[in-house]
DNA sequence: CTCCAGGGATGAT
DNA sequence: ATCATCCATGGA
């Protein structure tokens, strides 16, 4: 058994993993097992330390070369630059709102980092996303990845990584549909064919503006403003797109503004873009996760929370 | 503008 | 054991 120790503080794994941001990863003994791209691998935390184990056999890029050198000493940086353990997480906290939902929130969620997920497999994961729980849209992760993706060996567990967008493009649609798709097989099909065609390209995409590549990825097929925001937070590094899903909307509504004020969808967006800064999408993240976490017990009872304001007024 | 699609986990009865 | 609810996009 060979581990590589990596330091990580202000870091929660659990948090990071189990927030809403990425749904491949299996709670595994102490650790979680699963895969940053095509690399297959067992982590676990210790206090201020990651315990990694990596696996499988010499992994390859979607080219089909083998990558330049699989040296051991690459790997952590891999590890790293995944978990965004370089995000300055006390500073991105400091510039949330200091009002008290938000404050409860930061409090709740010590540690969680919004990870830097590979483009495709965040795009093509949030497609399933839509109209979905979260533990619906691991089943279907999982379902996608054990069907289309390749089967690696961590010591005794098994990972499966995402399938290419060759891959899946080639996936007729009633494989898709068994992977319980239902009207999503059509979109993920579809956005797989521009992908791997080069007609969408996803890398290329990273020099965009926020409204630009935000355009881009709305063109396609099943990606409307949430799943689009959910890309470009979790798979482009931009930290201010702020995805509205009803919990959001939920939150919003309820702790930030009083029942009597008219808040369209539009002004909720509007606010949402300007009220939480340069680093919205964190904010987004910690709101989200606070809540879901809480359960449906403040956010769906009408009268049991009492909003905090009026409207937005500690500038 | 409204209505609807497909479906499994989750919680209520 | 049944029954209702959750969910975002796109097309009718």
């Amino acid at each position: 058994m060979k581990f590589t120790k990596i330091r990580a503080p202000d870091f929660d794994l659990e948090k990071t993993l189990d927030s809403g941001q990425v749904f491949h990863w299996e709670k595994n003994g102490d650790g979680f097992v699963g895969a940053i791209g095509n690399l297959p691998l067992y982590i676990e935390q210790r206090g201020e330390f990651l315990k990694v184990r990596f696996g499988g056999p010499p992994f390859r890029l979607r080219s089909g070369q083998a990558t330049p050198a699989r040296e051991p000493r690459v790997l952590p940086g891999i590890v790293a630059r995944y978990f965004a353990l370089d995000h300055p997480l006390a500073a991105i906290c400091d510039s949330f709102p200091k009002d008290s939902v938000m404050n409860a929130a930061r409090r709740f969620c010590r540690g969680l980092r919004i990870i830097r997920q590979p483009k495709w497999e965040c795009l093509a994961t949030f497609i399933c996303s839509s109209m979905k729980q979260v533990a619906h849209i691991r089943q279907i992760s999982l379902a996608l990845r054990e069907r289309f993706g390749a089967q690696r060996r961590i010591g005794t567990h098994i990972a499966y990584t995402f399938p290419s967008p060759r891959r899946l493009a080639r996936a007729s649609e009633k494989e898709l549909l068994e992977c319980k798709l239902g009207y999503r097989a059509k979109n993920l099909r579809e956005t797989a064919r521009l992908v791997s065609s080069g007609e969408a390209d996803l890398e290329a995409w990273s020099v965009l503006s926020d409204a630009d590549l935000r355009k881009h990825l709305c063109a396609l097929p099943g990606v409307g403003p949430k799943i689009a925001n959910c890309v470009m937070l979790f798979a482009y590094e931009r930290l201010r797109a702020f995805p509205i899903d009803v919990w959001i909307e939920r939150v919003l509504r309820q702790r930030y503004f009083s029942r009597r004020n008219k808040m369209t969808a539009q002004r909720l967006r509007q606010f949402s873009e300007t009220y939480f800064g340069e680093h919205g999408g964190y904010a987004q993240q910690y709101l989200f996760h606070h809540a879901r976490m809480n359960g449906r017990n403040w956010s769906r009872s009408r009268d049991s929370s009492t909003p905090l304001r009026s409207a937005p007024n500690d500038k």
